[in-house]
DNA sequence: AGGATGCCTAACCTATCGGTCAAGGTTTAA
DNA sequence: TTAAACCTTGACCGATAGGTTAGGCATCCT
């Protein structure tokens, strides 16, 4: 059944960056801008971020920053995309082995292990997307592309182990997802805004497991080890 | 047990207000002032909203606002605290007379009543504390202690009921309690994203009353409705 | 050789930013 | 009546914002 790359969608990114190969030394002082760029916006915001800050930082004269990029605007853009890009991974692909149980819990550890481990890009879009409408139009399309891809996956595996038998089913599939989602969110905030939240991904993998698979604890533990 | 007004302190807040008792005719520029900064600071942010369209906004010269409030960031203080008001209630106060499982359902239920009827200071504020740190201390600090009071009251409430032994407990009333604030926090972030979701306080207060209760959902409904 | 093109900079431009100032009108109170 | 305190303003200030321009120095093609 190849439903692939239910996640892989690094191409048709934001709109407005296209950028065509340019010779190789401009590739390098781009970069550097990049870099800097994505390092100033993340930290500080679009309109807290001066584009002669950008210039210093990237070690670069102002006017190449906007030889490179039309406007400001459009560095920010390409920053976003940036910033996006660990986003898209081929989910599908590094789990085709295994079963739904073990797929779904991978799932819920993936969700909480990427928030974890990109805390400050996940704080900036969520501030971004809070705030400035207007620059964040096709941003947020494309994370609620994300989004609800990743609560289709869920649903859709949901959906198989129930037909299977293997998982509780006195919900449908779409409130399973729902919940598991409000969950996660809830872990997330907890953890973006409490300094000292330890966000433990096992014990939430291991709490799935035990509701939607009645699995004693001892098992869920070790269901996740078994995973890799 | 006289623990009184666990959310009430609306005195002590933000540093640097304390506005004195100015003249009648002053008073009313002042509010005109604060009305249109905490609109074009809400829906724009600190840095994205300048001194002159405030002025504009209010129909009152630039200079008049710096009269009134030393530095943009004083006025800036001044509107969070405007916009913070609401959120400081007495709890203890309108609920003194319910039970504890009555109390707690009140209280899960006023959390999403009052993100759907706040929506944009609360949005607002998850936006101010994950960006700019530097003008969101004091502001972080109370928002924490709101939030930490509102936890604590589900925790005492939850221990109570489990003494009483009309709660299930099977858990800490201190995981109870998290896992109840993860689930609102996992709703508020579905409904402040999803621009059509629908956000139903009946449906999850109902959840919460079979989860910690094990009430029918039929009795869930009612409960409700009985508390006026 | 020599122009076309790509990469890069110092200097500059205008608009707006947060903030000040000197002065004028209005109350209040002696 | 008059002076002090309060309220309000237009004009102004230096700093910095995003953005432009003219030109220098490579490199490549012919």
């Amino acid at each position: 059944m190849p439903r692939d790359h239910f996640l892989s969608m690094v191409g048709s990114q934001l709109k407005g960056q296209s950028q065509e190969s340019h010779g190789q030394q401009s590739q390098d002082s781009r970069d550097e801008i990049l870099k800097a760029a994505t390092q100033l916006f993340a930290n500080r915001g679009f309109h807290e971020t001066s584009m002669s800050e950008v210039a210093r930082e990237a070690r670069v004269s102002k006017a190449l920053i906007f030889w490179h990029f039309k406007t400001k605007e459009e560095l920010f853009l390409a920053v976003l995309n940036r910033l996006l890009e660990p986003y898209f991974i081929d989910f599908a692909e590094e789990s085709r082995m295994l079963d739904e149980r073990h797929q779904i819990l991978r799932l819920v550890e993936f969700y909480l292990l990427f928030v974890r481990d990109h805390a400050n890009s996940v704080r900036f879009f969520l501030a971004q997307m809070l705030r400035e409408q207007r620059l964040s139009e096709g941003l947020g399309e494309q994370i609620m592309r994300l989004y609800s891809g990743y609560r289709n996956m869920l649903v859709e595996l949901i959906s198989r182990a129930q037909h299977r038998g293997v998982c509780a089913s006195g919900f449908t599939p779409e409130d399973a997802a729902g919940f598991i989602l409000s969950a996660l969110n809830g872990l997330m905030i907890e953890f973006l805004f409490m300094p000292r939240a330890t966000m433990n991904p096992e014990s939430a993998v291991s709490m799935v497991d035990q509701w939607l698979f009645h699995a004693s604890e001892r098992e869920a533990t070790e269901a996740v080890k078994a995973e890799h």
